[in-house]
DNA sequence: CAATACATACGAAAATAATCGTACAAATTC
DNA sequence: GAATTTGTACGATTATTTTCGTATGTATTG
């Protein structure tokens, strides 16, 4: 049943969890800022992954709200998994270094990073 | 120019950029241990990827020989960058943490990790 | 209350990606 | 040297993903 997104509802799916639910005129709006597209075109995605099963939504009154029905952390593993093979022949650690050095994270964030190298590295 | 691969190009690509070079039977072997595909596929693959410019070759020979063309560091970025904007909204925390959480990273690495860290650190 | 704005539904086209059959030529084997 | 194997080329088909036009109905507003 655990479709995997497509790119396209990968974006959709993104805003979703920020934002925790959303009509498909916020999500639009969203993507516009970013994207050139139109209306009906978010639309017929959020229908699809509606089918798909990746969104619930509530369509008691005319504007339907939606809401992410898959867990963000559990998708984000299946697809980083999916992409450190394709595109890092499954190493984290070529992977992780591509992303630190273009992610610019933060002092915040780095430290967050080591506290979690320390943990993992406790483990072992 | 730098066209994007598609998943099953990066198959391709990698298996290159561990090789440096191929013939398309010897893509095509490796190709098929893991999944099932016909030779002509695999062909016409890596005609598309040479139309492209992902790869060069040298025909010379009857049977083909097949070389990277695109950077492996220099693609890697771009795919990172691509996927950590679809999927993690830009965080390279975020990526980093899911990638190192199942990545399952020797002490080895994490202390390159780590390394790494320290460096993005002082540049600040 | 008519015109306009805003909403969903959905079929169908367009764009992209992947697969494969067939044709044909060169090499190899029996 | 005929039959078989191995190679490329490439058009055509299929599958998937994305885009959008049109229909239709419900609010909102002048």
């Amino acid at each position: 049943m655990n479709a995997k997104p497509t790119e396209s509802e990968l974006e959709i799916l993104s805003l979703l969890w920020q934002l925790k639910k959303a009509t498909v005129r916020e999500i639009h709006e969203k993507l516009a800022e970013s994207k050139d597209t139109g209306y009906t075109t978010t639309l017929k995605l959020m229908q699809i992954m509606h089918a798909k099963g990746l969104v619930s939504r509530d369509d008691a009154s005319r504007t339907h709200i939606y809401y992410p029905s898959v867990d963000e952390k559990a998708t984000q593993k299946g697809l980083v998994n999916n992409f450190m093979h394709a595109a890092f022949g499954g190493s984290a650690k070529n992977l992780v270094m591509q992303a630190l050095g273009q992610g610019n994270p933060s002092k915040e964030e780095i430290e967050e990073i080591r506290a979690f190298l320390d943990q993992l590295e406790n483990e072992k």
